[in-house]
DNA sequence: AGGATCATGTAACCGGTTACATGATTAC
DNA sequence: GTAATCATGTAACCGGTTACATGATCCT
């Protein structure tokens, strides 16, 4: 259902086509809801039969056309209506298959498990520098765009983010903590 | 899928109802992996289809019969294997949709956005307090149980735990971060 | 020669959610 | 009296994933 939202949301800073949906979907609010291209499409003609988006097609010689989607005033009212409406519980529950996992740690061979915290943690430092570069590029622009209203959706986005930055940031501290709890523990029973 | 193999690993401890399950799960493993009831009879009744598990029925008589799930050997291989093999990508992507509502922040009334963060840090303080009661029953748990075993176990639980703790508390803070730059940023430009 | 980019989609599948159905017992 | 607990399930729905289909152009 988001997913949607998310496309009409977009769709208000102007006319795309699916495919420009995907990229700029993917180098923005993916860290927030990924899509698919395969679902993108799908939700375009849904949305269009409702009559939140109306479509025109660019002709192109080489290239399969363009299907080019411009939200509808319903379109935007409906998407309005929804962010104002915040849900009840703020956060999302989340399945994890590696907590999944180590939750029955106890059933694996120690070292095994040392040695998938320590993935883990090479894993998310190099997200964690990702994030950071996307940080810088944010400070770049709150810079450089003095329009009020760009500068605007430059902190929204710079929030996000920054969320993403904390959070990785500490997954990093309990990942360390845990091969530290986990080497004492064994220490203690094997010593 | 994964709800399978936290079925068949929870019934490694010893036979249980799917209604027993349930209570198991919810007081265990519901905050690295959610489910409905409906979904873990659907469930059970695939994985002994499989054969990973076998029943046999317990009757009562002023209540419905119990059916009794036993894990079978092929069923202990098969979550054993799973186990030992973690997924590549160790964080898997959050779809969110307070966040998806945040990055649109600029379209919203700051009033209402500042608003919505308070509520946010309340509910997050919220389930942090949960949090911490439940990490203090472990913490009574890892001194009494001092067979080897079962120390073990906690340990484990402990740490899932410890990292829902961590990032709860990053959030809080992120949070609190957010209503600083959004009042700053409007400040900036109303004052 | 081979892979990325541009550009559109369809169809099957899979796992999680919600609603429906039944019904006695126990605790507040 | 009313809500929770015990105890089982089925069926429909919904949204996300994966695989399939087509095909030219541009870059290395």
């Amino acid at each position: 259902m988001s997913l949607s939202y998310a496309l009409l949301g977009l769709l208000t800073y102007g006319p795309m086509t699916g495919y420009q949906l995907k990229k700029v979907f993917d180098e923005s609010i993916s860290h927030v809801w990924a899509a698919s291209l395969s679902q993108i499409y799908r939700d375009l003609s849904a949305l269009e039969k409702k009559g939140y988006l109306s479509s025109n097609i660019e002709k192109q010689e080489d290239r399969p056309d363009k299907k080019i989607y411009t939200l509808t005033e319903a379109g935007k009212a409906v998407f309005i209506s929804w962010l104002g409406n915040f849900p009840e519980k703020m956060l999302t529950p989340n399945r994890d298959e590696f907590m999944l996992r180590i939750f029955f740690g106890s059933r694996l061979d120690h070292k095994q498990v040392l040695n998938q915290f320590k993935r883990f943690i090479v894993q998310m430092e190099q997200y964690l520098s990702l994030l950071e570069s996307i940080e810088k590029e944010f400070d770049v622009c709150s810079r450089e765009f003095s329009v009020e209203s760009e500068a605007k959706e430059v902190l929204f986005w710079q929030l996000t983010i920054k969320r993403g930055h904390m959070t990785i940031e500490t997954l990093i501290r309990w990942a360390e903590d845990c091969i530290y709890d986990i080497n004492n523990f064994y220490a203690k029973i094997e010593g």
